[in-house]
DNA sequence: CGCACTCAGATTGCATACAATTTAAACAGT
DNA sequence: ACTGTTTAAATTGTATGCAATCTGAGTGCG
């Protein structure tokens, strides 16, 4: 366990709640693989990290367990998720149960900000995309997923907002580990094409388009179930 | 807070959760309104009721917010939800998007076995439709969720199981707090519609159906946003 | 040399103690 | 009487202590 930025940003209201502080900190270490899956979490050293009592740190665990991050087992503690491919396969799933319903959501209730703010948000990501080194391809896929999340935030629906941002963080988990290559260079392309279909009110379109865009990423990843007969092929080869 | 069967059914392997017992012997107690909306969960009061402690209480609390049955405010408790129109519209469209994809996935995974079950259930079900009483209403409507999500546990995707436990359980809520009439007795039938076409194979009807049904549920409901204009109101009339 | 066992260290589960905050009740002033 | 203030009770937020459990190194035995 590293750099975790602790977050002095904002002193003001939000402030004073220290667990959900830690639980944004921790979840953003481990959607951009500071954190790799399967690290140990321990009470004691989140909590001396940041400056607190296992209580508080015990609160944050517990709350990304509930998200999927963090997989707990009884009387051993908390690990960073390691998602099977079949998990995988349900994350990828649900999104594509969700995302359509989120973008007519949000070509319904767009404005003129809201799509300026997004083509800044492109832009950025773009910035990354043709960066090199692995801090610029973390960077990437968190800004690639930060896209969805925008789009549900205006969709105006605080429920799905709250599964998307599950969704799209164990998404860039699952992206992380079995991304194939370079990843959204295609995936770009398409944020921006459904941002202009939902500018031009073609809802339809671009709720096809979005579920053509999960397929691409999903299609991107290498779900073999590796480890499933992994014992039984060791031992049949030695 | 009255009667909480305090579930000793199981003495075996689940039984070492006591806080996920507590949330699940709370959550009931919310879902079938013996505790109604607004009521204080203190975490004495849960502890002592539980007989553990208040750290124990705690973190179910944490858990039933984090599902939207319990809101908690800082320094003040947990309160059990009293859904506002708005948040029950967002409930009932999170369910539109995703108890087709629902339907279709368990149309493809469903056993003979299954459907044997989920005949049996709509029976009791029936059963408590032609009842009368409070009692009666209050498992109909927990009967009526519970066809739901037998279909989600079906499917095979644990993740959408895990949101339509959430939207289910907020769903009956939102019944018992607006619901106008003798709810369920169109929606009851709809439910062995919906079973025979799955039996049949006919997926995308089902999905069909199952989508009106949702639109006939939330029909039925009064969601008039009253408390919006109540103080301006209250006071322009005096 | 390998295997199982034991025991110490570390870590979690839970209860409890204390500090901070809110609530409401008593009280005083007008 | 009524309002505003003070003060005490109750409740939450947080830290810490103890018991239960797990892990792994060391040790003894085959």
């Amino acid at each position: 366990m590293t750099l975790l930025e602790k977050t002095s940003a904002s002193p003001d209201l939000l402030t004073e709640d220290r667990s959900m502080a830690i639980r944004e900190s921790l979840r953003n270490a481990i959607i951009d693989r500071r954190l790799a899956p399967g690290t140990k979490l321990s009470e004691a050293e989140v909590g001396a990290l940041f400056d607190v009592s296992r209580t508080v740190a015990r609160a944050a665990l517990q709350m990304l367990t509930f998200e999927g991050l963090v997989k707990t087992e009884r009387n051993r503690g908390a690990f960073v998720s390691n998602p099977t491919p079949d998990e995988a396969r349900q994350i990828f799933a649900s999104r594509r149960l969700i995302e359509p319903g989120i973008v007519t959501g949000a070509a319904e209730r767009i404005t003129a900000e809201d799509i300026a703010r997004f083509r800044e948000q492109l832009i950025e990501e773009e910035r990354y995309m043709n960066e090199r080194g692995p801090a610029a391809r973390r960077a990437e896929i968190k800004a690639s997923g930060d896209f969805h999340l925008m789009l549900a935030s205006v969709a105006g629906n605080a429920i799905l907002q709250r599964f998307m941002d599950e969704l799209v963080a164990r998404s860039s988990l699952v992206i992380a580990l079995y991304g194939r290559s370079g990843v959204s260079s295609c995936g770009h392309s398409e944020h921006f094409a459904i941002l202009d279909l939902i500018e031009r009110g073609d809802a339809k379109r671009a709720a096809d388009l979005m579920l053509h865009h999960i397929d691409h990423i999903e299609a991107d990843l290498d779900l073999q179930p590796k480890q499933g007969v992994a014992l039984k092929d060791a031992l049949a080869i030695t």
